[in-house]
DNA sequence: CGGCTGGTTGATTGGTTTCAACAAGCGTGG
DNA sequence: CCACGCTTGTTGAAACCAATCAACCAGCCG
């Protein structure tokens, strides 16, 4: 089941046929875990390999000089560490596990053969790629030009949405490991603020969040708040139930 | 001269040799003229070309429901309108001109063999993608952790170093075609804003911005305030100067 | 039990927005 | 040619959002 992950939020963005996602079941290698915390890049690692996220969160971050630190991506379950990223001869940011991580990978030449065999599965990963990308631009709108509490409406909008790609909400609720300092570092603000934003939202009957799990109790209210629009997202395709 | 921007602009990212330069050149068909203020996509393209920036800047921008403005991206001669973006299949943003443009295409077949040919063009063409997205993620960097003159003094660092890597850098300044709108709208912020740290810039010797021109009068100084460092742009090569 | 991490609260400070007005430059049409 | 309108830049005062500093509490783990 877990394999299939990375199958299921790829049909998010093409339609896969049985045999691609046997394919693709087969490229994926050996799975390792990672501790949270931990940095998810070692340099010895094969630099064609793609990796995914099985299980877990990790995320993308810059720490300035002075010790700030900024999450630039997050990625969930059956997201791809973009591998492109090793290409480059000094990486500018850093790989880490914001939870314990189950991570697989696709071994460069059988990741090479994956889509020189299937159109669809070459789709789907240029998509995937487009998709991440309109992510990171709409953090950008974020960060610029909507307030503290749409940021954090937003946010929750944005990960319920992709989370439900690969399955993993249920009825308004999912997972959301974050801590507040967390979500500071990845909405530029303090903790402290997170913490007074979120108990806005909760007072308004929008979420709830407690153990480690959110809960969305009016999402077109949130998404309304938020000027949430899943567009950018480009999920066009229904994930398979 | 013109048509060698972009070659210029490559070498930033790998050496092309001469029958490179030469191919290239061929690939690059008629351009055409847009006017400030223009759309750049019209829906009539061909969606497989790649647009290049020959004169002029433009900017990816996202307008909110209530009319707030962000600008994700500006382009400036010698850059790529990736191509990629007409794949999917409703756009998220709008490509606008910031000025009067001047943009050539390479016909899809014409691109397509081009890199199929020449391995160091696709390993530049790549590369220059992957410089874009490093761009996008500083400037989350700079929305979320820098102070308002940080970010004005980095957006300025970063402009000067992609115009120097095209050879428009003149002793310290550069063309600088952006209205004190246009900065409020990519480092979000108001345009009284930007204005009076402009001015606080200005104060403190490090910029002078007058007619349409940025000069940098303090370099060291100006990337040690922004906590700037190029390492990000990924620009390996020397550009042939 | 103590120490740690993560969450909560209050008071104060400060960076930015907002609103409003005005000056300077520029192109256009009367 | 000047007047007019429009865009761009500039300034001031007030209001506001978010950061800062500083406690303190709850839960968890060794």
């Amino acid at each position: 089941m877990t394999a299939n992950l990375l199958a299921l939020k790829l049909q998010s963005f093409a339609r896969l046929s049985d045999v691609d996602q046997l394919w693709l079941k087969e490229a994926l290698g050996q799975s390792r875990q990672v501790a949270a915390h931990a940095d998810l890049v070692d340099q010895g690692q094969d630099p064609h390999a793609v990796n995914v996220i099985l299980d877990g969160w990790a995320c993308r971050s810059r720490l300035l000089a002075d010790g700030r630190r900024q999450i630039v991506a997050l990625m969930l379950p059956g997201d791809l560490c973009d591998p492109h990223i090793f290409l480059l001869d000094r990486m500018d940011h850093t790989i880490g596990a914001l939870t314990p991580l189950t991570v697989a990978q696709i071994p460069g030449p059988a990741f090479q053969s994956l889509v020189e065999r299937s159109a669809s599965l070459a789709y789907a990963f240029r998509r995937e790629g487009l998709s991440a990308i309109a992510i990171q631009r709409e953090w950008t709108v974020s960060l610029g030009r909507r307030s503290g509490i749409e940021r954090l409406a937003h946010l929750f909008c944005e990960l319920y949405w992709r989370l439900a790609a690969v399955g993993l909400t249920d009825g308004g609720s999912c997972p959301f490991p974050l801590t507040q300092n967390d979500l500071a570092d990845v909405l530029g603000q303090t903790s402290v603020h997170i913490n007074r934003t979120l108990q806005e939202l909760r007072s308004m009957g929008l979420v709830a969040l407690r153990g480690r799990r959110l809960t969305i109790h009016d999402q077109t209210g949130l998404a309304e708040l938020a000027y949430f629009d899943p567009v950018y997202l480009h999920f066009t395709q229904k994930a398979g139930q």
